[in-house]
DNA sequence: GAATCTACCTTGAACCTTCACATTAAGGTA
DNA sequence: TACCTTAATGTGAAGGTTCAAGGTAGATTC
């Protein structure tokens, strides 16, 4: 037997096939009895509405496109994971759903994104890693399509369109104060030449961290490329330089530099409580040095209240530029001890 | 001014909407010089079909579901990822677009991608991560929802449904066998007790792999839970029973027994040649031991063409019942050493 | 007792495409 | 010329929903 559908539900029940429609669409509309009557009905039958006539009816299909970036790095990674993760999970509490796209590049992205939007496929589209000459905003607003971006429009904050971005900056400067009070002085960071903005945030978090104590601190500033072995030599670096711990950018290069630690150590410290990095990958917490956290969830979960509340004009106000803290997952320096080289 | 939509197109060409309908979806049936000047009008117009209609017509979204499942592991991490990067990739070359879904079991899991397929958002779904107890497959035939699903399908081999599976045995099979030809004789397992179905795979791999050694393998064969400590302490324990080398269910266990053997080494062998791991993590690679690659992207092309031809009646056939064998990242055992405790 | 209001329900139309079939034009054959 | 075949294009209908507008009955107002 067919799938029922409206008219069908209607016809069984003698109602027309509005009055299913509002029960499930506008109850408030419907008396009570014929209500559950309907709803009964609906039940027993297996009705499920047409997700394509609904779109076709009222050009909306309630899925959201945002593009699935390929994997960076996978010691530091899995931070994509969680956030894919929680949209989605978010998306679903309010009945929409995430679709995904590949591009190799941010104009491919768009080209994408505009397509799906074009044909109706989507509502609106999520952003993520946004640079200072992103294009992305511009374009989508020129062409009228919804979107909210995670990370802040770097090329002009004043952009119109929803964000929410992390201060990359907090957890890290309290990730280096963590270090000064464990006695540290003298403390360096390795940012990583990878990511510039992001780190440009988080190395301002160390200079703040920093404040007070009266020293060059350039010379106390690396920038490496992303991995285990640069972060390693560039503790060395920082040794040599007199530092006695080093905020990292990343948790590789953390794990480099407490490689580094454990091979030529700092008497009266130890290696893992003189390092900080950045991601909380397991390998930190194997090996038990403390690393800040994103509140990838936290972002999600407001990015999605914000995309919802552009598309429907719902009553429900929400922040449209948000930035979230980084917080530092602290350890005590008692995991494994790594020893590099 | 409107979206076009075929019938102004139509209107504008002086020629029917079917026409146009045709030179989009079957250009053999219309006349050259008509099908290039109506290409022409469509480029110019801008115009995309509406998936909505589309869809209500032909009952086809050209949208897959899949389950997106949470973060388990970060250091063994990016597998999933990849695959679901991979996915993405292949299912865009046929015109089709995967949803994700979230769920916190399997039944979740099926009542969520069932709400979808009755709703006609989707066509069909892609599992992973199967097991013996799995209750996906049989489900979903009974509704007559297409799928294919990565991983076999455990509980009932011959069931009827495409898959691809990894053999994860013959890569570990081929770690071992290298072990043995740097001069291994005694070499342990160190299975991962989180993944059940899938560790029993690679310790035959082992077993395999150590076939002409006559030995006791039981006490060579440890089963522990995820996590670097667990792996550091597993590979104590198979030194104590006189092993200088290991096979790892994955690379954090294999992380662990590395640095083990970091710290009390055997004579003659280098430690990052006596380990071998599983997945191929970026700390495998900066370590310097060798890891098993799954080739998930190999997996994802042959999933979706197995897909696709469930769905749409091609000419083109492919196997519906595949495993494809994991095969070892070989490395010299030169990179950076790490000793932890 | 007619006019007005309210609560509830129904009807016609539209959304845009594709399917199945009908029609026309062009060319060939007897 | 009449007839047939094939290629090219056109037409009506259907797919399932929601919007906008309309109708009906009963209660309320003056």
């Amino acid at each position: 037997m067919a799938r029922p559908t409206l008219i069908s539900l209607a016809k069984e029940l003698g109602v027309s096939r509005q009055t299913v429609s509002n029960v499930i669409n506008a109850p408030h509309l419907v008396k009570t009895s014929t209500r559950e009557r309907v709803r009964e009905h609906i039940e027993r039958s297996g009705y499920r509405p047409s997700a394509a006539a609904r779109a076709l009816r009222t050009n909306r299909t309630k899925i959201v496109g945002m593009r699935m970036s390929p994997v960076l790095d996978g010691i530091n990674g899995s931070v994509m994971d969680r956030y894919l993760h929680a949209v989605t999970e978010a998306l679903e509490e309010r009945g929409y759903h995430p679709v995904l796209v590949t591009a190799s590049g941010e104009q491919e992205e768009l080209a994408a994104l505009i397509g799906l939007y074009e044909t109706g496929l989507i509502d609106a589209a999520m952003l993520a890693y946004t640079s200072p000459l992103d294009s992305r905003p511009a374009e989508l607003r020129r062409i009228g399509m919804p979107f909210v971006s995670f990370g802040r429009p770097w090329g002009d904050l004043d952009a119109p369109h929803p964000w929410v971005d992390i201060d990359n900056a907090t957890g890290v400067e309290e990730g280096t104060r963590l270090l000064r009070e464990r006695g540290h002085t003298r403390i360096g960071f390795i940012g990583s030449s990878d990511f510039s903005m992001i780190d440009r945030d988080r190395r301002e978090g160390w200079l703040r961290g920093m404040r007070g104590i009266d020293e060059n601190l350039d010379e106390l500033d690396l920038c490496v490329p992303e991995g285990i072995e640069h972060g390693f030599r560039a503790m060395r670096v920082l040794r040599d330089r007199g530092c006695t711990a080093a905020s990292c950018g990343t948790d590789s290069l953390a794990l480099g530099a407490l490689g580094m630690l454990y091979e030529s150590p700092v008497s009266g410290f130890a290696p893992a409580e003189s390092v900080v990095g950045f991601d909380d990958s397991p390998v930190s917490a194997a090996l038990g040095y403390s690393s800040v956290v994103q509140p990838v969830e936290q972002v999600a979960a407001l990015l999605v209240a914000q995309l919802i509340s552009e598309l429907e004009d719902s009553v429900e106000m929400c922040e449209r530029h948000v930035v979230l803290p980084s917080v530092l997952r602290a350890r005590l320096g008692r995991g494994l001890p790594v020893r590099l080289r």
